[in-house]
Formats: C-alpha cells, sequence, structure tokens
DNA sequence: TTGTATGCGTTATCAT
DNA sequence: ATGATAACGCATACAA
C-alpha cells in the first residue's frame, strides 16, 4: 500500500510537505495541501502508526496488563480504561493471563516500544523488582497494588473498608456465627476482604472461628461447595459474607436447594455489587465497587502521571467500596424491607448500580 | 534506555552482531555471544519492540475491535481471543465501542502497522466498503458477520438454530402464545435470534403476534421493563423468550415481585447460558453460546489465514448454539425435573457450562 | 512555504 | 563468524 514516499512523489512534492499536510502542525500553502490530500485520497494513503511511534516516540497507546479476564470486574475494568483512553484518543495493548513475575516481565517487553504507559495489576508481590525494571522505561500506574510495595502511582479499591462495613452491618443486626469464603489465594482485594471480616469481628468483640473461613476462587462454584462446610459447622453459622457476588451467588444456589431461607434462616452478603445482584431473589445485599470507575480513574492518573515532571510524588488512589444494603441480609428494620415476591406494587426496579458518581470521590492518600 | 547501539559498543561488536545474538537465527561464536548477553543484562537492554515490527514487518499483535464491552459475551470472547493469541505469542490491541463506521475506520488506521491481523465485530452493515479496506493492507477475520456482507474469514454463533430449538422446545411443551424480548436494533446475533423465533413459530403453524416482540437492549432493566408488557398482553403470553440472559433475568426478578410463579404460571428462556445462570433459581434454560471459543476460533482462523496463499477461499465457521434445558422454562416430562428448592437431595451443581468441547465442532461451510 | 538530511531502533543483505 | 550499510515509514531541525 501507498508509502508517505509514493504519495510525496505523485503530488510532486517533499515526504516532508505531505507529513506537514497530514500533522497541520507547521504552516503549509493551501493550494499545495489540497494537493496532496487529494492524491492522498485517491492513493487512500494510510500513515503507518508503527513508524510514526517510532519517529515521535509517542504511540497513543497504553498498555493494559490484568492477572486474569474471568468475571464481571475485570472486563468492567477494561471497558473503564478503554472508555477513557477513547475520550484521549488512546488505544489499548491488552494482555492478560499472568500468573508470575515471570509472564508480566515477558509481556513487558514485548510492549516496550509499543506503549506510551503501563496499567498493571501485578498477580503477587514478587512482581515488585520487575516493576521497578519497566518503570525505568515507561510510566506505571499500579492496580490493587499492594500495600508494601513501591512508590508508584496507583489506583485500588477500599476493599478493607468495604469488607469492614458489611460484616458489621451483619453484626449489628445480631448475627454472632459469621463464615467467609475466600478469594484466591494471592488475590490482593481478595485478601483486604478477608482482613476487613476479621476486623470487624474483632471490633464487635468476637474473635474469627477459622473453621469459618472457607477457601474460594470467586468463581460460583466455590459458593457452591462452601455451603456443606457452613451448615455443618457448629455452631451453624447464621450469616454468610463472600468475597465476591459470583461465590454469593452460587451459595444463594446450594441453600435454596437444601430448603434454607434466605435471609431467614442465614443471611447472605456478596462483594462487587455485579448487573444482576438487585435482580437475584432475593436481592442480593453486596458491597458496590465502581470496577469502571477504576479502569477510569487509573487512565486519568497515567495522563497526569505522563505530563507531571519524574522527580513528582506517586499519587495513591483508593476507590469507597460502599455496603449496598438488599434483602439476602435481612430487612435492617424500617426501610422499603420487605416486598419482594408477592407484592404487586413494588415494581421499582431497585436500581442494582449506583453509577459513575461514586467514581469521583476517590481518596487521594 | 539502553538502546542496540550501546550493547554493540559495550561489547566490542556491531550493532548486526547484537541482533543475531538476539534472534539466534545465525551462527554466532559462542563467546562473543555469552559476552554480549552479559552486557546486555547489565545494561538491561530490551530490544524496542516498535522498531522491530518496523524492519520485520511482523509485529505478533492481532487487533480486535468490538462495538461494545458491556456484559459477559464480550469479555468472554475477548478472553478466548487473548488466551489463544497467547498461545501462539501474539498480542491483543484492543479498541472497542464503535457505534458507527467511521469509528471502525479511524480506530483502524491508528492500527495500522502495529497489528499483524484484525479481529473485528462490525456494529453495522455500512461497515462493508471500510472492511474492504481494511483488508487490502491486513488480514481480515469477521465476528458475527452479516451474511450479505463479503468473501472475509469469519466466525459466528449459529444463532438462528439456537433460537429456533429454544422456541421450537417452548412449542413442544404445549405453549401457543410465546413473547421475545430483542437485542439493540442492528445487533446481527440479535436479529438471527429474533429470525430463528418467528421461523420457529411459523413451523409450528402459527405466526408470530407482533405485539409480542418486545424491544430491548440486552441489559437487566429491559428484561424487567418487558414485564408490564408481557403481562397485560390478552390473551396472556405463556412463554418467553429472551434474547440474551441478562434480559432473561431481569425479566424472572420482576416476575417474582409480581407474584407470578416461573415455571408455573410461565416460562422463561435466555440466551447465552452464562456463568449464574445454572444457579439461578429457578436454574434458566438457556441457549449454550461458547463466546470463550468463539474468540479461540477467531485465532486460529486468522493463523490460518495467514500463512494461506491471499487467493483461496474465506472461511466461514459457525459455532452452533444448542439449547440447554433447566427448570424455568417448565420440565418436559421425566428427567430430573422438580427438584429445586425444597429437596435436600438434590446437591447436584446442575453444571452451568459445557466446558471447551463444544467449541471445535465448529461447521465449515 | 518548502526541500534536504538526519534520526528513531531494528532487521537483513551484502561483503569480508 | 562478523561488520558495514541499506532499508522500514515517518517526523523534524535546519536551510533555503
Amino acid at each position: 500500500m501507498a508509502t508517505i514516499r509514493e504519495v510525496a512523489l505523485a503530488a510532486g512534492v517533499s515526504i516532508a510537505t505531505v507529513s506537514r499536510v497530514f500533522n497541520k502542525n507547521t504552516p503549509v500553502n493551501p493550494d499545495t495541501a489540497e494537493r496532496v490530500l487529494q492524491v492522498a485520497g485517491r492513493l487512500d494513503y494510510w500513515p503507518n502508526s508503527a513508524a510514526q511511534g517510532l519517529a515521535t516516540r509517542c504511540t497513543r497507546t497504553f498498555g493494559v496488563m490484568l492477572p486474569d479476564l474471568f468475571g464481571e470486574f475485570y472486563s468492567d475494568v477494561i471497558r473503564g480504561i478503554d472508555q477513557q483512553a477513547r475520550v484521549h484518543q488512546y488505544q489499548i495493548l491488552l494482555s492478560s493471563s499472568h500468573s508470575n513475575s515471570e509472564d508480566v516481565l515477558s509481556a513487558s517487553r514485548a510492549m516496550l516500544g509499543r506503549i506510551d504507559g503501563l496499567i498493571l495489576m501485578a498477580p503477587d508481590e514478587s512482581s515488585h523488582e520487575i516493576v521497578e525494571r519497566v518503570r525505568r522505561r515507561v510510566p506505571v500506574v499500579l492496580l490493587s497494588p499492594r500495600t508494601r510495595v513501591d512508590d508508584c502511582h496507583s489506583v485500588g479499591i477500599d476493599n478493607f473498608c468495604g469488607a469492614k462495613e458489611a460484616v458489621a452491618h451483619l453484626v449489628s443486626l445480631g448475627h454472632r456465627q459469621v463464615a467467609f469464603i475466600t478469594g484466591p489465594e494471592g488475590n490482593v482485594d481478595a485478601e483486604e476482604r478477608l482482613r476487613g471480616f476479621r476486623q470487624a469481628l474483632t471490633e464487635a468483640g468476637r474473635d474469627t472461628d477459622e473453621a469459618l473461613v472457607i477457601p474460594g476462587d470467586f468463581h460460583e462454584s466455590a459458593g457452591f461447595d462452601a455451603c456443606s462446610t457452613i451448615l455443618e459447622h457448629s455452631p451453624r453459622p447464621t450469616a454468610v459474607f463472600a468475597a465476591n457476588d459470583s461465590m454469593a451467588i452460587g451459595l444463594l444456589a446450594a441453600l435454596q436447594r437444601r430448603g434454607c431461607r434466605v435471609p431467614e434462616d442465614i443471611a447472605v452478603v456478596g462483594f462487587d455489587n455485579v448487573a444482576i445482584a438487585g435482580y437475584l431473589n432475593p436481592s442480593l445485599t453486596t458491597v458496590n465497587v465502581d470496577a469502571c470507575g477504576l479502569g477510569r480513574q487509573a487512565v486519568d492518573l497515567m495522563l497526569n502521571a505522563m505530563e507531571a515532571k519524574p522527580g513528582s510524588d506517586p499519587v495513591r488512589q483508593v476507590i469507597p467500596a460502599v455496603l449496598k444494603v438488599r434483602r439476602s441480609c435481612g430487612a435492617p428494620s424500617g426501610a422499603d424491607g420487605e416486598s419482594g415476591a408477592g407484592s404487586v406494587l413494588s415494581m421499582s426496579p431497585d436500581f442494582p448500580r449506583q453509577e459513575p458518581k461514586a467514581a469521583n470521590r476517590g481518596l487521594t492518600s
């Protein structure tokens, strides 16, 4: 296909002029410009953006590296990143399924020269040194950073507080035996949620019964499988907090098949506030996480970082995670409590997600 | 950071040698190789892949363009693409939210020179000519192609048959009044599902009551909102087929709040077989779509296309969509039918997804 | 306003 | 086995 050289030749000008016509940063004679555009159109000339990138050292592309792509959460994060990137005319070079830091390293290398910045969710703490090596070449924004790691820009969810709030709410409803279904081992978000769970119990003057901390992996089946453990434990827990909604949903299904009523016999709370949470029966009490906003914030942070002077301090942003009370935890008291199946009147969709708003309440520390 | 030149200088060799050491395609003296690697390591040299791409005209990257990123479907498609691409050491340059062909055009241009192939889900039929322009520069694989479009490689879901099968099943259960909740206007998959719906009714000797074709948009709320229309129609439909699971779930919620029992009072069938479908109450009868497999197939097709000679015929692949009968449509007869809430015994997880298998049954035409 | 020439960081084709 | 050197396609400083 036509290159800038062929266009120049056909238009009877130099390649510099053609370049100028397209980049409109230098004045160029309207007539010649017209002619160049004409020729370019006829030849269907498309500039080679790889070459542009090499020459300008600017690719208008962000690298995005995630450990996984399962579930709505990551999907929403990507959507947020893509949305905001799009606004600023950036593209996304995606790479996921990084189980270890080796993967992160090789993927980063493959991205070198093709991105202006990297938005990275590191798989484990060992990624630390690799992050350092990457940072020397390209700006990095960390997603769900580990606390100890680095002085790097980052955006995270306030998992700890969200979880604490959720469990505190259960406690306030009178629950003494609360079980927890964990996320995959090594997952930062999941670990913080567990920490929040413990903290809430501690603050309630109870200590955690370790037998009630049931290992999970964020998938529905883990929640489903956790059911037996929960019901067979003695004394039987009256509430369960799942580290994410998928597992909460799996658990709900299992409980219902056992003839266990939710929330009457056992209360269930999830985390994430996935799209369908409000449409379940019973509707799922959960902690709202604006995954899409997380992605958008990451991009904004990146853009700021890129135009900041190298020495400036790292910005650490935390997106609030707030409890969204619905029916699965048992209505606290008044509110619009009951309703549910049976009432013909309660047709209010119980809007399952509180949109964008929350995103910008991110706290900077 | 260090470039190949600096490594060459520090190692006392030419840049050509350094290049050879890294690409191991030309024999090089073990000693000098050793020395080069040493120096490269010390300088932490990473080859610039943009420059490599320019020189080799090979980027090991696939462009992926989707109209949207909402919901599990697209997310799974991306996951499939990423998975398979990863296997072959390719990366993904992602771009979504293309509502019209203008967007597709500009995004394609921005990708030129940075991808070896483009996996494209076109937003509308007007993209036809643009696809042609793109194809002249880079191999293209179409996702969910419109039938009329081009002689281009493509992978699609067999929406028509899947939908027909679903509705035929409802008809076989005795349902005469069946409603349909459509997908977003212009969406190929959604339109094919509608076509399958109509066809099934036609084959059953009934014609479609257009008032029962209710506009939707693939979101939960559309299903929720469709409830009124459905219940108020007379004669009242005894079954509803939603163009995707999200809407089916929204509908289930609305029906339950109205005190309408599913499947006793009204049967519901969805499309997609999302992860939670089997965990709902009642579990959702739906049409299984291997979105992840779709993505993988697209990559495989692309790889084949790239090593095929330019003149060869386009490959059109269709991934089967098969009905997955669960409880929401009413058990046909025997089977493990009833159970549901109440039975303590039925703890079989009702595996919600039939994994990979189906993907490779893709039919080539 | 326009053209010339150099550089971006590689790979690859020649020589040697 | 290794070293010059010409691409790759474009942007841009400098000259004119």
